[in-house]
DNA sequence: AAATATACGTGTTGATATGACACTTAGAAT
DNA sequence: ATTCTAAGTGTCATATCAACACGTATATTT
Protein backbone atom coordinates (compact mmCIF):
# COMPACT_ATOMS: atom_id res chain seq x y z
CA UNK A 1 0.00 0.00 0.00
CA UNK A 2 1.17 3.46 -0.56
CA UNK A 3 1.39 6.19 2.19
CA UNK A 4 0.23 9.56 1.12
CA UNK A 5 -1.13 10.15 4.56
CA UNK A 6 0.28 13.51 4.60
CA UNK A 7 -2.19 15.02 1.79
CA UNK A 8 -5.38 13.90 2.24
CA UNK A 9 -7.06 15.83 -1.15
CA UNK A 10 -4.55 13.46 -2.69
CA UNK A 11 -6.44 10.21 -1.35
CA UNK A 12 -9.39 11.15 -4.01
CA UNK A 13 -8.63 11.44 -7.51
CA UNK A 14 -10.17 14.02 -9.07
CA UNK A 15 -12.75 13.41 -11.88
CA UNK A 16 -12.97 15.41 -15.45
CA UNK A 17 -14.96 15.15 -18.06
CA UNK A 18 -13.40 15.61 -21.65
CA UNK A 19 -15.13 15.98 -25.00
CA UNK A 20 -14.63 14.73 -28.77
CA UNK A 21 -15.85 16.78 -30.66
CA UNK A 22 -16.62 15.91 -33.83
CA UNK A 23 -17.53 18.29 -37.05
CA UNK A 24 -17.63 17.80 -40.82
CA UNK A 25 -16.48 20.22 -43.25
CA UNK A 26 -15.55 20.46 -47.04
CA UNK A 27 -15.44 16.71 -47.20
CA UNK A 28 -13.66 16.30 -44.34
CA UNK A 29 -14.57 14.80 -40.60
CA UNK A 30 -12.76 17.03 -38.07
CA UNK A 31 -12.46 17.40 -34.34
CA UNK A 32 -12.08 20.03 -32.09
CA UNK A 33 -9.03 20.64 -30.54
CA UNK A 34 -7.52 23.37 -27.61
CA UNK A 35 -4.41 25.18 -28.04
CA UNK A 36 -3.05 25.84 -24.87
CA UNK A 37 -1.42 28.80 -23.56
CA UNK A 38 2.38 27.29 -22.94
CA UNK A 39 5.16 30.09 -22.24
CA UNK A 40 8.43 28.68 -23.30
CA UNK A 41 9.29 26.66 -26.08
CA UNK A 42 10.24 23.28 -24.68
CA UNK A 43 10.11 20.55 -27.24
CA UNK A 44 8.59 18.13 -24.62
CA UNK A 45 5.53 20.05 -24.31
CA UNK A 46 2.45 18.90 -25.72
CA UNK A 47 0.31 22.36 -27.31
CA UNK A 48 -3.05 20.32 -27.66
CA UNK A 49 -5.58 18.67 -26.22
CA UNK A 50 -9.31 17.64 -26.59
CA UNK A 51 -11.29 20.17 -24.36
CA UNK A 52 -12.19 19.20 -21.34
CA UNK A 53 -12.47 20.14 -17.28
CA UNK A 54 -13.20 18.83 -14.19
CA UNK A 55 -16.75 18.00 -13.35
CA UNK A 56 -18.74 20.36 -10.77
CA UNK A 57 -19.40 19.44 -7.25
CA UNK A 58 -23.08 18.75 -7.98
CA UNK A 59 -22.91 18.31 -11.51
CA UNK A 60 -23.63 14.80 -13.19
CA UNK A 61 -21.60 13.98 -15.84
CA UNK A 62 -24.36 14.10 -18.84
CA UNK A 63 -24.57 18.17 -17.11
CA UNK A 64 -20.64 18.44 -17.43
CA UNK A 65 -20.53 17.60 -20.39
CA UNK A 66 -23.50 19.75 -21.51
CA UNK A 67 -21.95 22.79 -19.98
CA UNK A 68 -18.49 21.99 -21.16
CA UNK A 69 -19.46 21.85 -24.70
CA UNK A 70 -21.40 24.72 -24.22
CA UNK A 71 -18.71 27.04 -22.52
CA UNK A 72 -16.61 25.97 -26.05
CA UNK A 73 -19.05 26.23 -28.44
CA UNK A 74 -22.11 27.90 -26.93
CA UNK A 75 -23.94 24.95 -28.49
CA UNK A 76 -27.39 23.26 -27.02
CA UNK A 77 -28.93 20.42 -27.84
CA UNK A 78 -26.38 18.65 -29.83
CA UNK A 79 -25.81 14.71 -29.76
CA UNK A 80 -23.66 14.03 -26.97
CA UNK A 81 -22.67 10.41 -25.75
CA UNK A 82 -20.53 8.79 -22.63
CA UNK A 83 -18.28 6.45 -24.58
CA UNK A 84 -15.92 5.30 -22.03
CA UNK A 85 -14.15 6.12 -18.66
CA UNK A 86 -10.33 6.21 -19.09
CA UNK A 87 -8.71 5.92 -15.65
CA UNK A 88 -5.13 5.08 -15.57
CA UNK A 89 -3.09 6.32 -12.32
CA UNK A 90 -0.21 7.91 -14.80
CA UNK A 91 -2.53 8.98 -17.28
CA UNK A 92 -1.83 12.82 -16.33
CA UNK A 93 1.45 11.98 -14.90
CA UNK A 94 3.41 12.38 -17.83
CA UNK A 95 6.68 15.33 -17.78
CA UNK A 96 5.37 16.93 -20.92
CA UNK A 97 2.39 18.14 -19.11
CA UNK A 98 3.92 19.05 -15.95
CA UNK A 99 4.26 22.67 -16.70
CA UNK A 100 0.40 23.02 -17.85
CA UNK A 101 -1.06 21.37 -14.72
CA UNK A 102 0.59 23.27 -12.32
CA UNK A 103 -1.17 26.39 -13.49
CA UNK A 104 -4.19 25.11 -13.75
CA UNK A 105 -4.85 22.73 -10.97
CA UNK A 106 -4.48 22.87 -7.68
CA UNK A 107 -3.22 19.28 -7.16
CA UNK A 108 -1.19 18.95 -9.95
CA UNK A 109 -0.28 15.53 -9.25
CA UNK A 110 -3.30 14.19 -8.47
CA UNK A 111 -5.05 11.34 -10.17
CA UNK A 112 -7.89 11.97 -12.61
CA UNK A 113 -10.34 9.91 -13.67
CA UNK A 114 -12.33 11.37 -16.76
CA UNK A 115 -14.99 10.28 -18.27
CA UNK A 116 -15.49 10.27 -22.34
CA UNK A 117 -18.30 11.89 -24.20
CA UNK A 118 -18.34 12.57 -27.83
CA UNK A 119 -20.26 14.93 -29.79
CA UNK A 120 -21.54 15.57 -33.52
CA UNK A 121 -21.78 19.30 -34.20
CA UNK A 122 -23.30 20.84 -37.69
CA UNK A 123 -19.79 22.65 -38.18
CA UNK A 124 -21.25 25.60 -40.04
CA UNK A 125 -23.11 26.63 -36.76
CA UNK A 126 -19.45 27.14 -34.58
CA UNK A 127 -16.66 28.35 -35.63
CA UNK A 128 -14.53 28.97 -32.82
CA UNK A 129 -13.76 31.84 -31.46
CA UNK A 130 -9.97 32.90 -30.96
CA UNK A 131 -10.57 33.80 -27.45
CA UNK A 132 -12.77 30.94 -26.29
CA UNK A 133 -12.23 29.75 -22.87
CA UNK A 134 -9.13 31.81 -22.75
CA UNK A 135 -7.51 29.43 -25.19
CA UNK A 136 -7.68 28.92 -28.90
CA UNK A 137 -10.20 26.01 -30.14
CA UNK A 138 -9.73 25.13 -33.85
CA UNK A 139 -11.44 22.52 -36.20
CA UNK A 140 -8.36 19.95 -36.73
CA UNK A 141 -9.08 17.12 -39.95
CA UNK A 142 -8.91 13.38 -37.92
CA UNK A 143 -6.37 12.29 -40.18
CA UNK A 144 -3.57 15.02 -38.71
CA UNK A 145 -4.61 15.22 -35.18
CA UNK A 146 -0.99 15.96 -33.95
CA UNK A 147 0.02 14.36 -30.25
CA UNK A 148 -2.18 15.41 -27.61
CA UNK A 149 -1.73 16.05 -23.59
CA UNK A 150 -1.79 13.25 -21.52
CA UNK A 151 -3.59 9.87 -22.76
CA UNK A 152 -5.98 11.93 -25.42
CA UNK A 153 -4.51 10.20 -28.59
CA UNK A 154 -5.85 7.38 -26.97
CA UNK A 155 -9.63 9.29 -25.90
CA UNK A 156 -9.84 10.26 -29.39
CA UNK A 157 -8.99 7.00 -31.22
CA UNK A 158 -11.42 5.04 -28.92
CA UNK A 159 -14.34 8.13 -30.08
CA UNK A 160 -13.65 7.73 -33.70
CA UNK A 161 -14.18 3.82 -33.33
CA UNK A 162 -17.25 3.77 -31.18
CA UNK A 163 -18.57 6.86 -33.59
CA UNK A 164 -17.83 4.10 -36.27
CA UNK A 165 -19.90 1.65 -34.07
CA UNK A 166 -22.90 3.77 -33.64
CA UNK A 167 -23.06 5.13 -37.07
CA UNK A 168 -23.74 1.75 -38.14
CA UNK A 169 -26.26 1.05 -35.71
CA UNK A 170 -28.34 4.21 -35.32
CA UNK A 171 -29.17 7.05 -37.98
CA UNK A 172 -26.42 9.80 -36.36
CA UNK A 173 -25.21 10.99 -39.76
CA UNK A 174 -27.44 14.00 -40.20
CA UNK A 175 -26.25 15.61 -36.85
CA UNK A 176 -23.45 16.38 -38.79
CA UNK A 177 -24.79 18.10 -41.52
CA UNK A 178 -27.02 21.45 -41.59
CA UNK A 179 -30.57 20.79 -40.98
CA UNK A 180 -30.86 20.39 -44.49
CA UNK A 181 -29.12 18.17 -46.57
CA UNK A 182 -28.65 15.89 -50.27
CA UNK A 183 -28.31 12.25 -50.08
CA UNK A 184 -24.58 12.99 -51.80
CA UNK A 185 -23.57 14.92 -48.39
CA UNK A 186 -24.78 12.39 -46.37
CA UNK A 187 -23.08 9.59 -48.41
CA UNK A 188 -19.73 11.65 -48.31
CA UNK A 189 -20.08 11.61 -44.12
CA UNK A 190 -20.93 7.69 -44.11
CA UNK A 191 -17.89 7.67 -46.36
CA UNK A 192 -16.25 9.61 -44.56
CA UNK A 193 -16.55 7.98 -41.06
CA UNK A 194 -16.59 4.31 -41.99
CA UNK A 195 -13.63 4.73 -44.24
CA UNK A 196 -14.94 2.92 -47.69
CA UNK A 197 -16.60 4.38 -50.34
CA UNK A 198 -20.24 3.41 -51.65
CA UNK A 199 -22.18 2.96 -54.14
CA UNK A 200 -24.59 5.92 -55.09
CA UNK A 201 -27.28 3.51 -55.99
CA UNK A 202 -26.81 1.10 -53.67
CA UNK A 203 -26.67 4.18 -50.85
CA UNK A 204 -29.84 5.70 -51.62
CA UNK A 205 -31.82 2.76 -51.91
CA UNK A 206 -30.94 1.48 -48.49
CA UNK A 207 -30.93 4.73 -46.75
CA UNK A 208 -34.41 5.94 -48.58
CA UNK A 209 -35.45 2.25 -47.56
CA UNK A 210 -35.46 3.31 -43.51
CA UNK A 211 -38.31 5.68 -44.12
CA UNK A 212 -36.27 8.14 -42.09
CA UNK A 213 -35.87 10.85 -44.24
CA UNK A 214 -38.36 13.17 -45.50
CA UNK A 215 -37.82 14.95 -49.03
CA UNK A 216 -38.16 18.66 -49.15
CA UNK A 217 -39.63 20.58 -52.18
CA UNK A 218 -36.13 22.52 -52.03
CA UNK A 219 -33.51 22.26 -54.20
CA UNK A 220 -29.65 22.97 -53.51
CA UNK A 221 -29.06 26.45 -55.03
CA UNK A 222 -25.31 27.71 -56.91
CA UNK A 223 -23.99 24.84 -57.42
CA UNK A 224 -21.87 24.57 -60.44
CA UNK A 225 -23.99 21.20 -61.83
CA UNK A 226 -27.28 19.51 -61.07
CA UNK A 227 -28.76 21.02 -57.91
CA UNK A 228 -29.61 18.21 -55.05
CA UNK A 229 -33.07 17.40 -53.90
CA UNK A 230 -32.87 18.13 -49.95
CA UNK A 231 -34.05 16.24 -47.53
CA UNK A 232 -34.57 16.58 -43.50
CA UNK A 233 -34.14 13.83 -40.74
CA UNK A 234 -37.80 12.99 -39.71
CA UNK A 235 -37.76 12.52 -36.28
CA UNK A 236 -41.54 11.54 -36.02
CA UNK A 237 -41.19 8.86 -38.11
CA UNK A 238 -37.98 8.02 -35.79
CA UNK A 239 -39.52 7.56 -32.88
CA UNK A 240 -42.28 5.67 -34.57
CA UNK A 241 -39.30 2.62 -35.34
CA UNK A 242 -37.58 3.11 -31.76
CA UNK A 243 -40.92 2.16 -29.45
CA UNK A 244 -40.79 -1.01 -31.65
CA UNK A 245 -37.47 -1.64 -30.59
CA UNK A 246 -36.26 -1.28 -33.93
CA UNK A 247 -32.44 -0.55 -35.20
CA UNK A 248 -31.07 0.88 -37.76
CA UNK A 249 -28.70 -0.96 -38.88
CA UNK A 250 -27.42 1.16 -41.33
CA UNK B 1 -22.57 26.68 -4.01
CA UNK B 2 -22.39 24.03 -1.22
CA UNK B 3 -19.34 25.19 1.08
CA UNK B 4 -18.03 21.89 2.90
CA UNK B 5 -14.26 23.59 3.50
CA UNK B 6 -14.37 22.19 6.60
CA UNK B 7 -13.63 18.77 5.13
CA UNK B 8 -11.45 18.18 2.66
CA UNK B 9 -11.60 15.21 1.32
CA UNK B 10 -14.70 15.83 0.36
CA UNK B 11 -14.05 18.01 -2.28
CA UNK B 12 -13.17 15.33 -4.45
CA UNK B 13 -15.53 12.13 -5.27
CA UNK B 14 -14.89 8.58 -4.98
CA UNK B 15 -14.39 6.78 -7.55
CA UNK B 16 -15.94 2.92 -7.37
CA UNK B 17 -16.20 0.00 -9.53
CA UNK B 18 -19.23 -2.45 -9.96
CA UNK B 19 -20.00 -5.22 -11.67
CA UNK B 20 -22.77 -7.22 -12.96
CA UNK B 21 -21.72 -10.50 -12.93
CA UNK B 22 -23.73 -12.28 -15.53
CA UNK B 23 -23.99 -16.43 -15.41
CA UNK B 24 -26.44 -18.64 -17.02
CA UNK B 25 -28.15 -21.79 -15.40
CA UNK B 26 -30.99 -24.47 -16.01
CA UNK B 27 -32.08 -21.71 -19.04
CA UNK B 28 -31.82 -18.84 -17.15
CA UNK B 29 -29.47 -15.89 -16.81
CA UNK B 30 -28.95 -14.61 -14.07
CA UNK B 31 -27.04 -12.02 -12.27
CA UNK B 32 -24.36 -12.13 -8.66
CA UNK B 33 -26.21 -10.35 -6.24
CA UNK B 34 -24.49 -9.30 -2.33
CA UNK B 35 -26.57 -9.23 0.75
CA UNK B 36 -25.23 -6.67 3.27
CA UNK B 37 -24.96 -7.49 7.27
CA UNK B 38 -27.47 -5.18 8.34
CA UNK B 39 -27.95 -5.03 12.13
CA UNK B 40 -31.46 -3.50 12.51
CA UNK B 41 -34.58 -4.62 10.39
CA UNK B 42 -35.64 -1.25 9.15
CA UNK B 43 -38.14 -1.76 6.60
CA UNK B 44 -36.23 1.05 4.28
CA UNK B 45 -32.83 -0.32 4.28
CA UNK B 46 -32.14 -2.16 0.97
CA UNK B 47 -30.26 -5.13 1.76
CA UNK B 48 -28.77 -6.15 -1.83
CA UNK B 49 -26.47 -4.47 -4.21
CA UNK B 50 -24.41 -5.37 -7.13
CA UNK B 51 -20.51 -6.05 -5.74
CA UNK B 52 -18.71 -3.45 -6.03
CA UNK B 53 -15.40 -1.69 -4.12
CA UNK B 54 -13.65 1.71 -4.29
CA UNK B 55 -10.96 1.64 -6.88
CA UNK B 56 -7.02 1.38 -5.25
CA UNK B 57 -4.58 4.25 -5.44
CA UNK B 58 -2.27 2.88 -7.70
CA UNK B 59 -4.56 0.91 -9.81
CA UNK B 60 -6.36 1.49 -13.07
CA UNK B 61 -10.03 1.02 -13.79
CA UNK B 62 -9.71 -2.71 -15.59
CA UNK B 63 -7.45 -3.82 -12.92
CA UNK B 64 -9.86 -2.91 -10.10
CA UNK B 65 -12.48 -4.77 -11.95
CA UNK B 66 -10.69 -7.23 -12.43
CA UNK B 67 -9.38 -7.56 -8.72
CA UNK B 68 -13.40 -7.22 -7.26
CA UNK B 69 -14.34 -9.99 -9.51
CA UNK B 70 -11.46 -12.31 -8.58
CA UNK B 71 -12.19 -11.42 -4.53
CA UNK B 72 -15.68 -12.35 -5.16
CA UNK B 73 -15.45 -15.66 -7.55
CA UNK B 74 -11.67 -16.20 -7.42
CA UNK B 75 -12.25 -16.40 -11.27
CA UNK B 76 -9.87 -14.96 -13.57
CA UNK B 77 -9.43 -14.50 -17.55
CA UNK B 78 -12.95 -13.71 -17.69
CA UNK B 79 -14.97 -11.68 -20.05
CA UNK B 80 -15.10 -8.35 -18.82
CA UNK B 81 -16.17 -4.55 -20.62
CA UNK B 82 -16.81 -1.71 -18.89
CA UNK B 83 -20.08 -0.49 -20.24
CA UNK B 84 -20.82 2.96 -18.54
CA UNK B 85 -19.87 5.78 -15.81
CA UNK B 86 -22.99 6.91 -13.25
CA UNK B 87 -21.95 9.94 -11.97
CA UNK B 88 -25.11 11.48 -10.42
CA UNK B 89 -24.09 13.98 -7.41
CA UNK B 90 -27.14 12.31 -5.74
CA UNK B 91 -27.27 8.38 -6.58
CA UNK B 92 -25.10 7.00 -3.13
CA UNK B 93 -27.15 9.59 -0.90
CA UNK B 94 -30.26 7.79 -0.43
CA UNK B 95 -31.52 7.25 3.20
CA UNK B 96 -31.81 3.72 2.97
CA UNK B 97 -28.50 3.26 2.37
CA UNK B 98 -27.31 5.51 4.97
CA UNK B 99 -26.92 3.02 7.54
CA UNK B 100 -24.71 0.69 6.09
CA UNK B 101 -22.42 3.47 4.36
CA UNK B 102 -21.83 4.55 7.44
CA UNK B 103 -20.35 1.29 8.08
CA UNK B 104 -18.49 0.94 5.52
CA UNK B 105 -17.12 4.18 4.55
CA UNK B 106 -14.24 6.84 5.86
CA UNK B 107 -16.82 9.67 4.20
CA UNK B 108 -20.13 8.43 4.02
CA UNK B 109 -21.59 11.38 3.09
CA UNK B 110 -18.86 11.56 -0.31
CA UNK B 111 -19.82 11.46 -3.87
CA UNK B 112 -19.00 8.54 -5.59
CA UNK B 113 -18.66 8.11 -8.85
CA UNK B 114 -19.02 4.45 -10.16
CA UNK B 115 -17.71 2.98 -13.42
CA UNK B 116 -19.68 -0.17 -14.51
CA UNK B 117 -18.61 -3.17 -15.95
CA UNK B 118 -20.70 -6.61 -17.10
CA UNK B 119 -18.75 -9.80 -16.68
CA UNK B 120 -19.82 -13.08 -18.00
CA UNK B 121 -18.98 -16.22 -16.03
CA UNK B 122 -19.39 -19.82 -16.53
CA UNK B 123 -22.04 -20.56 -13.83
CA UNK B 124 -20.70 -24.22 -13.05
CA UNK B 125 -17.45 -22.86 -12.24
CA UNK B 126 -18.43 -20.98 -9.69
CA UNK B 127 -20.72 -21.64 -7.06
CA UNK B 128 -20.94 -18.36 -4.20
CA UNK B 129 -19.19 -19.16 -1.36
CA UNK B 130 -21.74 -18.44 1.77
CA UNK B 131 -18.57 -16.60 3.37
CA UNK B 132 -17.42 -14.78 0.63
CA UNK B 133 -16.34 -11.07 1.08
CA UNK B 134 -17.77 -11.61 4.33
CA UNK B 135 -21.31 -11.41 2.82
CA UNK B 136 -23.51 -13.49 1.19
CA UNK B 137 -23.31 -13.61 -2.73
CA UNK B 138 -25.99 -15.62 -4.46
CA UNK B 139 -27.28 -16.17 -8.49
CA UNK B 140 -30.22 -14.39 -8.94
CA UNK B 141 -32.58 -14.55 -11.86
CA UNK B 142 -32.76 -11.61 -13.88
CA UNK B 143 -35.89 -11.23 -14.01
CA UNK B 144 -36.55 -11.56 -9.84
CA UNK B 145 -34.02 -8.74 -9.21
CA UNK B 146 -35.41 -7.35 -6.11
CA UNK B 147 -34.65 -3.41 -5.26
CA UNK B 148 -31.24 -2.95 -4.86
CA UNK B 149 -28.92 -0.51 -3.22
CA UNK B 150 -27.86 3.56 -4.60
CA UNK B 151 -28.82 3.60 -7.83
CA UNK B 152 -28.35 -0.19 -8.49
CA UNK B 153 -31.09 -0.94 -10.40
CA UNK B 154 -30.09 1.73 -13.19
CA UNK B 155 -26.81 0.28 -13.43
CA UNK B 156 -27.96 -3.38 -13.96
CA UNK B 157 -30.57 -2.34 -16.65
CA UNK B 158 -27.83 -0.63 -18.45
CA UNK B 159 -25.97 -3.58 -18.50
CA UNK B 160 -28.55 -5.68 -19.91
CA UNK B 161 -29.28 -3.34 -22.59
CA UNK B 162 -25.42 -3.17 -23.03
CA UNK B 163 -24.99 -7.17 -23.14
CA UNK B 164 -28.14 -7.58 -25.62
CA UNK B 165 -26.15 -5.05 -28.04
CA UNK B 166 -23.13 -6.41 -27.59
CA UNK B 167 -24.22 -10.08 -27.80
CA UNK B 168 -25.75 -9.49 -31.25
CA UNK B 169 -22.08 -7.97 -32.93
CA UNK B 170 -19.78 -10.04 -30.88
CA UNK B 171 -19.83 -13.72 -30.32
CA UNK B 172 -19.72 -13.76 -26.33
CA UNK B 173 -22.45 -15.92 -25.86
CA UNK B 174 -20.26 -18.86 -25.19
CA UNK B 175 -18.71 -17.21 -22.63
CA UNK B 176 -21.82 -18.17 -20.34
CA UNK B 177 -21.44 -21.70 -21.07
CA UNK B 178 -18.81 -24.48 -20.38
CA UNK B 179 -16.00 -24.98 -22.42
CA UNK B 180 -17.82 -27.66 -24.18
CA UNK B 181 -21.31 -26.82 -25.18
CA UNK B 182 -24.40 -28.04 -27.59
CA UNK B 183 -25.89 -25.65 -30.14
CA UNK B 184 -29.49 -26.11 -28.30
CA UNK B 185 -27.45 -24.92 -25.15
CA UNK B 186 -26.03 -21.30 -26.87
CA UNK B 187 -29.36 -20.96 -28.77
CA UNK B 188 -30.93 -20.82 -25.20
CA UNK B 189 -28.48 -18.74 -24.47
CA UNK B 190 -29.11 -16.22 -27.22
CA UNK B 191 -32.73 -16.62 -26.95
CA UNK B 192 -33.00 -15.67 -23.13
CA UNK B 193 -30.64 -12.49 -23.67
CA UNK B 194 -32.16 -11.33 -26.91
CA UNK B 195 -35.60 -12.14 -25.15
CA UNK B 196 -37.52 -13.44 -28.21
CA UNK B 197 -37.60 -17.04 -29.36
CA UNK B 198 -35.68 -18.37 -32.68
CA UNK B 199 -36.36 -21.05 -35.06
CA UNK B 200 -33.66 -23.85 -34.73
CA UNK B 201 -32.76 -24.83 -37.89
CA UNK B 202 -32.23 -21.36 -38.81
CA UNK B 203 -30.19 -20.68 -36.07
CA UNK B 204 -27.49 -23.53 -36.25
CA UNK B 205 -27.32 -22.71 -39.89
CA UNK B 206 -26.72 -19.41 -39.31
CA UNK B 207 -24.05 -19.74 -36.42
CA UNK B 208 -22.18 -22.58 -37.90
CA UNK B 209 -21.88 -19.93 -41.01
CA UNK B 210 -19.80 -17.78 -39.19
CA UNK B 211 -17.17 -20.24 -39.02
CA UNK B 212 -16.13 -19.66 -35.06
CA UNK B 213 -17.05 -23.27 -33.64
CA UNK B 214 -15.09 -26.03 -33.83
CA UNK B 215 -17.40 -29.76 -33.84
CA UNK B 216 -16.00 -31.96 -31.66
CA UNK B 217 -16.19 -35.51 -31.42
CA UNK B 218 -17.06 -35.61 -27.96
CA UNK B 219 -21.16 -36.12 -27.21
CA UNK B 220 -23.13 -34.88 -24.46
CA UNK B 221 -23.61 -38.01 -21.69
CA UNK B 222 -26.54 -38.12 -19.42
CA UNK B 223 -28.80 -36.56 -21.03
CA UNK B 224 -32.37 -38.52 -20.98
CA UNK B 225 -32.84 -37.76 -24.88
CA UNK B 226 -30.66 -38.16 -28.23
CA UNK B 227 -27.21 -36.70 -27.02
CA UNK B 228 -26.40 -33.69 -28.86
CA UNK B 229 -22.39 -33.05 -30.67
CA UNK B 230 -20.47 -30.72 -28.53
CA UNK B 231 -18.84 -27.93 -29.80
CA UNK B 232 -16.02 -25.33 -29.04
CA UNK B 233 -15.36 -22.03 -29.49
CA UNK B 234 -12.85 -21.59 -31.96
CA UNK B 235 -10.57 -18.32 -31.21
CA UNK B 236 -7.76 -19.06 -33.77
CA UNK B 237 -10.06 -18.42 -36.63
CA UNK B 238 -12.22 -15.12 -34.48
CA UNK B 239 -8.87 -13.93 -34.38
CA UNK B 240 -8.01 -14.32 -38.34
CA UNK B 241 -11.62 -12.42 -38.47
CA UNK B 242 -10.64 -9.62 -36.07
CA UNK B 243 -7.77 -8.60 -38.22
CA UNK B 244 -10.09 -8.27 -40.85
CA UNK B 245 -12.14 -5.50 -39.86
CA UNK B 246 -15.10 -8.25 -40.05
CA UNK B 247 -17.91 -7.73 -37.47
CA UNK B 248 -19.53 -10.83 -36.14
CA UNK B 249 -23.04 -9.30 -36.49
CA UNK B 250 -25.92 -12.19 -35.18
C1' DA C 1 -39.77 -55.07 -22.84
C1' DA C 2 -42.71 -51.61 -24.28
C1' DA C 3 -44.22 -46.98 -24.02
C1' DT C 4 -43.25 -42.27 -23.16
C1' DA C 5 -41.07 -37.99 -22.90
C1' DT C 6 -37.59 -34.89 -24.56
C1' DA C 7 -34.38 -32.54 -27.09
C1' DC C 8 -31.40 -33.40 -31.36
C1' DG C 9 -30.68 -32.96 -36.15
C1' DT C 10 -32.00 -32.03 -40.80
C1' DG C 11 -33.71 -29.27 -46.17
C1' DT C 12 -36.59 -26.50 -49.14
C1' DT C 13 -38.92 -22.66 -50.76
C1' DG C 14 -40.36 -18.04 -51.36
C1' DA C 15 -39.32 -13.32 -50.18
C1' DT C 16 -36.17 -9.82 -49.25
C1' DA C 17 -31.76 -7.50 -49.29
C1' DT C 18 -27.40 -6.89 -51.24
C1' DG C 19 -23.56 -5.80 -54.35
C1' DA C 20 -22.00 -4.91 -58.88
C1' DC C 21 -22.50 -2.29 -62.72
C1' DA C 22 -22.90 2.81 -66.63
C1' DC C 23 -25.24 6.33 -68.56
C1' DT C 24 -28.09 10.60 -69.00
C1' DT C 25 -29.22 15.13 -66.91
C1' DA C 26 -28.90 19.79 -64.99
C1' DG C 27 -26.54 23.73 -63.82
C1' DA C 28 -22.53 26.80 -63.67
C1' DA C 29 -18.27 28.32 -65.62
C1' DT C 30 -15.45 29.12 -69.51
C1' DA D 1 -21.22 26.12 -77.62
C1' DT D 2 -18.27 23.50 -74.77
C1' DT D 3 -16.81 21.64 -70.54
C1' DC D 4 -16.92 20.29 -65.97
C1' DT D 5 -19.15 18.29 -62.06
C1' DA D 6 -22.23 15.94 -59.23
C1' DA D 7 -27.25 14.28 -59.37
C1' DG D 8 -30.21 10.86 -60.40
C1' DT D 9 -31.73 6.38 -62.14
C1' DG D 10 -32.66 0.27 -63.03
C1' DT D 11 -31.44 -4.50 -63.52
C1' DC D 12 -29.65 -8.81 -62.56
C1' DA D 13 -27.35 -12.32 -60.08
C1' DT D 14 -26.38 -13.69 -55.47
C1' DA D 15 -26.89 -14.03 -50.58
C1' DT D 16 -29.58 -13.86 -46.70
C1' DC D 17 -33.67 -14.57 -44.24
C1' DA D 18 -38.02 -16.42 -42.31
C1' DA D 19 -41.20 -19.97 -42.24
C1' DC D 20 -42.08 -24.57 -41.98
C1' DA D 21 -42.36 -30.64 -39.86
C1' DC D 22 -40.69 -34.90 -38.89
C1' DG D 23 -37.61 -38.93 -37.89
C1' DT D 24 -33.96 -40.14 -34.23
C1' DA D 25 -31.63 -41.26 -30.01
C1' DT D 26 -31.56 -41.69 -25.11
C1' DA D 27 -33.18 -42.07 -20.29
C1' DT D 28 -37.15 -42.85 -17.60
C1' DT D 29 -41.46 -44.88 -16.52
C1' DT D 30 -44.61 -48.52 -16.54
Amino acid sequence: MPSNSSQIAQLNPHVSVDCVIFGFDEGELKVLLIERNIENNDQETRKFSLPGNLIDDNENLDASAKRILKELTHLENIYLEQFYAFGDPDRVKNSADAQWLNKVRDVPTARVITVAYYSLVKIGDYQPAADSFARKAFWCPVSEVPQLAFDHNLIFDKALSSLKIKLRLQPIGFELLPHKFSLGQLQKVYETILGTSLDNRNFRRKILNKGLLKELEEKQKGVPHKRAILFEFDKVAYDRLKVDQYYFEF
